[in-house]
DNA sequence: TCATAATCTGAGCACTTACTCAGATTCTCA
DNA sequence: TGAGAATCTGAGTAAGTGCTCAGATTATGA
């Protein structure tokens, strides 16, 4: 993994692409991206590779890239924030007449905007960790979190009552485990809607008051 | 990353290590992997490096891995027997005399397992993806699987009637989403034994008949 | 004791990779 | 239309990588 002069000179700002030429550039060699880290992997996807493979050439994806790592932290960084406003669009259409559909409604939404990027999705929860941490990822459930923070706060009186932090952080990463196991599973794949409620019934169950 | 002989030859097997002093060099090599993994990255993380870590040469790394990824492998393959191990170990001391303890018992040796070893587990939840699929971690998923299945047919009558698969998946991924969040979390870190409460709370209360 | 097996050494090779640069091509707009 | 800006080209290069091999060192057991 050789690098050069532009370790020793990091600052070097890169071109934005200004004309369309230049963006659909720039959307093909994320495409190409894309492919080749599903096919080959991080290490053997060379950006040489990824030029020939986007139909370019290197020279021209250095135009618009600091370094191999940064197209892929380019990548993760515009599927992350489509998954997000994805979500938030979604659920920015429910009105949350009771915690049941409130709850449904963001879980519905979660499970939807992974099955839409089924492919990248997978990609990215393999892909993420070792390339750019968890932080990104974790902007939403960072996002979902305080949907959720605020929700529990607002119908305390409907619940039983809990310590905001931890019934949050045990809602979410429950909803996420499973919704992310969903995605990489590889055997008969789960119905989705089937999937919804369960986890539908999960959460209420968890937050009903004792009886 | 350059590959010769080797790879045009597969077959050749590599020595196992006998004496004492070979099984140190092996223990000192698998260490010096994880910490090189952890404060580098897997790109980074060159043979010659981890031989130099190890305080071995080269030559002797390649006298007892085939090649670099499988020194990774060997890694990620001994940890996940160790939890596994340490998971049936400690479930097995248990006698399941409620739904709520066995529940409980099973959470508990999860959680624990983890804790035990939480820098490599974290380590090898953002390595292990990327490097030899989900395969391996998969396999602790299908054990616990297996024993929850089994639970909830025996219990059949105490619960509500479920999709045994879908419950399955259900609880097992939504436990072990919350505690690999738990791993990887920097903020304030959440207390283990609430988390098992709340976890053990979700999940009786999932299987929960109707009423 | 000493022959044989196990283990270790590390300079060095073959090869790949990330990245540059000098110049060609295409677009923009006055 | 044409000058300057934006964009693209791709052979070339330094550097690092994975891995080998011929031989030195240490352990074993008869």
């Amino acid at each position: 993994m050789p690098r050069r002069a532009n370790n020793a000179n990091p600052g070097i700002q890169r071109r934005k692409p200004l004309q369309r030429r230049a963006r659909l550039t720039v959307d093909s060699i994320f495409e190409a991206t894309a492919q080749l880290l599903t096919e080959v992997g991080y290490a053997h996807a060379s950006t040489n590779r990824i030029a020939a493979r986007a139909g370019v050439s290197v020279g021209t994806l250095y135009q618009y890239f600091q370094d191999k790592e940064s197209i892929v932290r380019g990548l993760c960084e515009l599927h992350v924030a489509t998954v997000r406003d994805s979500v938030a669009a979604q659920i920015a259409r429910v009105d949350e007449t009771t915690l049941e559909a409130g709850t449904r409604a963001i879980i519905e939404a979660l499970l939807r905007a992974q099955s839409e990027h089924r492919a990248v999705n997978r990609l990215l929860q393999e892909q993420i960790p070792v390339l750019i941490g968890f932080e990104h990822i974790e902007q939403i459930h960072e996002m979902i979190s305080a949907l959720v923070r605020e929700g529990l706060r607002r119908r305390a009186e409907e619940i039983r009552s809990v310590d905001l932090e931890l019934a949050t952080f045990t809602i979410v990463h429950a909803v996420f485990g499973v919704s992310a196991a969903a995605l990489r599973r590889t055997k008969p794949p789960l119905d989705d809607a089937a999937l919804c409620d369960e986890l539908t019934l999960m959460v209420v169950r968890y937050l009903a008051p004792h009886h």
